[in-house]
DNA sequence: GTGCTATGTTCGTAGTACGAACTAACTGGG
DNA sequence: CCCAGTTAGTTCGTACTACGAACATAGCAC
């Protein structure tokens, strides 16, 4: 069966609900003053400081490319970076004081207006809904680009 | 009740899931020497010729933007501006003939990438998930950023 | 036919992303 | 101890993305 009756559904769904959930980042990192890719890395740095190794793998981005962003971002004061004491050639990319309230209102306003994608259904419909996306996101092992773990 | 709950499950659940398509998306670009942008472009085109306006609206982009992109894309022989006879304003973007086929290879090698994400659901669980996304897309208005009508 | 609006383009700025080449530091074998 | 090889990050050049402000034309309404 694999790839008929409905599938084209799910592929066409995903991609498209996809498209959704970025235009709303887009929009909550404007907001803010970020530019998406920034707003990504505050979010996640919030769960702890990487270095530039796993947060080029988590963000999917070659490590020059990693360079440039993390430069950016510290010109913007949003993070610092931190030598490791343990091996003098790494570093450890973190928020700063300042920009970690920033990083939490960009989260929340973020959370607010995904959740608002999903209103129009109900309470069972969000749960399955989640536990669909959530089967996804394991299988796939997709990175802690977004945190679940301030739930309530 | 709206925030509490499973509702960051969701959240979570689709911020995440979009990151996985929207890595495939990316690799699929590469896969065919195109850029995501210019990729999303050659899908929208699959459906019908767009005007400027009509296609900056279904990408989300300002004109200004959108005149670059297409001119990049025209470069690289991927669309052709066609005059409007009945607006000397306006302008038709078109694929050429030679991106038509590669447009639909590329649609289809997302599509089996996008549904490669999936495939640890059962099909029932699919014809759910694509069930629950389809109210979201359409209650959200998602625009056609990616064909859903080449289904069996 | 004269203002108003709509359709696109141009220009300047900032940011994104990559690969190739590079520096410095760690590590393991001899 | 030392050197070869690996690992962590940076630099550089190129192409692309995205925006707003300012602009030129073409249609439209009165």
């Amino acid at each position: 069966m694999g790839k008929s009756g409905a599938d084209l559904g799910v592929v066409a769904g995903l991609v498209r609900a996809s498209f959704l959930v970025n235009a709303v980042y887009a929009e909550s990192a404007r907001e803010y003053g970020l530019t998406v890719q920034q707003g990504q890395l505050l979010c996640v740095l919030m769960g702890r400081p990487y270095g530039m190794g796993d947060l080029g793998a988590t963000l999917g981005l070659e490590k020059s490319s990693l360079t440039g962003l993390v430069d950016r971002a510290v010109r913007r004061g949003l993070v610092r970076r931190e030598p490791d004491p343990d091996d003098r050639r790494a570093v450890h990319v973190v928020l700063t004081e300042e920009s970690r309230a920033l990083a939490e209102d960009f989260y929340a306003a973020t959370c607010r207006r995904v959740d608002e994608l999903a209103t129009s259904l109900s309470t069972p419909d969000r749960d399955r809904l989640a536990a669909l996306l959530g089967t996804i996101v394991r299988e796939n092992e997709a990175p802690a680009v977004f945190l679940d773990t301030l739930r309530r």
